[in-house]
RNA sequence: GCGCCCGUAGCUCAGCUGGAUAGAGCAUCCGCCUUCUAAGCGGAUGGUCGCAGGUUCGAGUCCUGCCGGGCGUGCCA
């Protein structure tokens, strides 16, 4: 159930029915205080307007027209216009508890199912991933999910960066620890402290600069030797990667991984067909793309150079030629980028150029969903004391340590407090980067990342747990139960309108791959749940079998509410904490 | 210079197609555990929504200008 399609639908006709044009819209949203009832719509001062006529006349003639028996128990008219619609508490009741046996949370699939593409995480597999690529790994995991959910077919990409001139010296580097007898990952054990050493060697021996030079050259044109370098590399990155998704709970695996490298043999083409297109030409040795599209105040088109001075590739090239991969070996409707705001530009003439081109049909979607640098405390890009990058596995680790010694204090007792360690400290890290929404840069703080009050990931946890424990109190299976849902206090009522509103936030979190919406809602209902616990007795000897288990039955909808809707974020729950 | 993003409570952030008295969390203060997990609940304090105009029945939200911050702006990705 969908209520404020539905309502909207009922609002409409009741509108069309009072003479309103078709093209005013009836505005109904959920009320935004309460007093207000539980659904507003608003439309009727808009086309008041439009008809020239008095608000609230026009109000009260669509109130008139407007069909709500057994949904509505009151409905009325308030300030300039406002239609408040107060929900029926016994067809809310009907609602929950179809939602409650309802395998699918009357989730309904998307109506169109489709094939997307979602390009997140993306590290650069020369260094060892650090604090900057948790956004786009968790919140880019979280989307997929959740489009998994709605039914699409989702195909996922880890655009890697594997390719490029740093490899060369990093190859290099590796060989002469292979001759040390090290094994490869015995060598790259550590990703910084290997680039570190590396970057040293090259700045340092102009013997080894030139052999990383040469690399890069035999790389790519296939020199098997030095591939077969590359390939121990890439491997031993990508088992770091590999580890620290698991530590994530994030679903990429390295079926995903299609890195720049993927694309190699097609970056010449790519430029060779702009080339016979005319949308690209010399300019100072390079091969520039001119795009008009994207002119500046004076006309001046923006250059995108796809082939540098010696004939190399670029990023943009690459991105090109995944695009067109994307695109039409993949058949995708739409395309996500989860990348840093600070290749907006990039993105944007890519797409550009991928169109102008016929790399990608005028039906694909392609949606760069940027977000900011992660800052310090002194408002410039984050970095520790020592002025490296905090790396994921140590801010990983250090959550699970806090959360073991909250555990510790509050529930000595509890079994498999080392597993609820886990994913209280993890959920923690990624709730607090999911739940917000920030285009801009955002400040990175150890104790809001780690904390486990208020609007945080434990908090939904807890929640959770309070349920499951009142029904290992009770004794009951949440599905034997056959009692109808009542709702009686307003407690109740808030909850089970907030209940019913999960697929509504569902499709607008995959419309606008924003998933601290769906954090927004999920804490509401945790929120209400709190409340409902407070103020509503359960299994108290002086309520009636029949109220406990109409409880009881919101009380397992909020459980599978909060667990379905966690899960799409990739957090994980306890039965107990 | 030009372009993109942003400016909301002491701090971190919400605020959906413009709607009613701008909301949370943290911090501070006051209450609530002999009965369903206190990682909780109730209450209080705290805001010229950067500034100035404009559009209209109505602007945190849309438009213009300014101030402030971040990022980008031809051969790294």
């Amino acid at each position: 159930m969908n209520i404020r399609e539905f309502l909207s639908e009922k609002v409409q006709a009741a509108m069309s029915a009072a003479g309103v044009p078709p093209d005013c819209g009836a505005m109904v949203a959920p009320a935004k205080k309460a007093g207000f009832g539980d659904y507003q719509a608003n439309g009727a001062m808009g086309a008041a307007k439009k008809m020239g006529m008095n608000p609230r006349e026009l109000a009260s003639k669509i109130v008139e027209q407007l069909q709500l028996d057994g949904i509505a128990e009151k409905i009325d008219i308030a300030g300039p216009g406002f239609i408040n619609i107060h929900l029926a508490p016994t067809w809310l009741g009907e609602q929950t508890g179809n939602a409650e046996r309802d395998p699918a949370l009357a989730i309904r699939p998307a109506a169109k199912a489709q094939t997307i593409v979602v390009d997140y995480s993306s590290p650069n597999l020369a260094k060892e991933m650090h604090v900057g690529h948790l956004r786009s790994t968790i919140i880019g995991d979280a989307l997929v999910r959740i489009l998994e959910r709605l039914g699409h077919t989702v195909i996922r990409q880890n655009h890697v960066g594997d390719w490029g001139t740093q490899f060369g010296m990093l190859i290099a580097e590796l060989e002469e620890k292979l001759a040390e007898h090290e094994s490869a990952g015995m060598a790259l054990a550590d990703l910084e402290v290997f680039y570190q050493q590396a970057k040293a060697h090259f700045d340092a021996d102009e013997a080894f600069a030139d052999k990383a030079r040469e690399y890069v050259v035999k790389l790519q044109s296939g020199d098997t030797e030095v591939l077969k370098l590359w390939e121990q590399f890439k491997q031993v990155s990508l088992e770091h990667s590999a580890e620290i998704y698991q530590k994530l709970n994030v679903t990429l695996s390295e079926a995903d991984v299609r890195g720049e490298s993927f694309y190699n043999d097609d970056l010449a083409p790519i430029v060779k067909e702009l080339k016979e297109q005319g949308r690209c030409s010399e300019d100072q040795g390079a091969q520039v793309a001119f795009l008009q599209e994207l002119a500046d105040k004076e006309g001046k088109p923006s250059p995108v150079i796809v082939q540098k001075k010696g004939g190399g590739f670029l990023y943009a090239t690459t991105d090109l030629a995944a695009l067109r991969y994307r695109a039409n070996t993949l058949n995708a409707d739409r395309i996500l980028y989860f990348i840093d705001a600070r290749q907006s530009l990039h993105m944007q003439q890519v797409f550009t150029l991928a169109r102008l081109a016929g790399f990608v049909g005028d039906s694909v979607s392609l949606e760069h969903h940027a977000f900011g640098t992660m800052m310090g405390a002194d408002g410039k890009p984050f970095k520790t004391r020592s002025g490296g990058t905090v790396k994921l596995s140590a801010l990983l680790d250090e959550a699970v340590e806090r959360a073991r010694a909250v555990i510790t204090e509050k529930n000595p007792e509890l079994e498999g407090a080392e597993e609820v360690a886990r994913k209280v400290g993890i959920g923690s890290v990624k709730y607090a980067d999911l739940s917000k929404t920030r285009t801009n840069d955002y400040v990175f703080n150890w104790d809001t990342m780690l904390s486990f009050e208020g609007n945080t990931a434990p908090y939904l946890q807890y929640a959770y747990t309070r349920v499951q424990s009142l029904f290992r109190k009770a004794g009951v299976d949440p599905e034997s139960i056959s009692a109808p849902v009542v709702i009686g206090e307003e407690q109740e009522k808030a909850l089970a309108i907030k209940l019913l509103q999960f697929g509504e936030v569902l499709s607008q979190v995959a419309e606008d791959a924003l998933p601290h919406v769906l954090c927004t809602y999920l804490y509401d209902v945790a929120s209400l749940y709190m409340r409902f616990y407070e103020a509503c007795p359960i299994l108290k000897s002086d309520v009636s079998p029949e109220l406990r288990d109409s409880r009881l039955r919101l009380c397992h909808l909020v459980a599978r509410t909060l667990a379905t809707g966690l899960d799409m974020l990739g957090i994980e729950v306890s039965e107990q904490m």
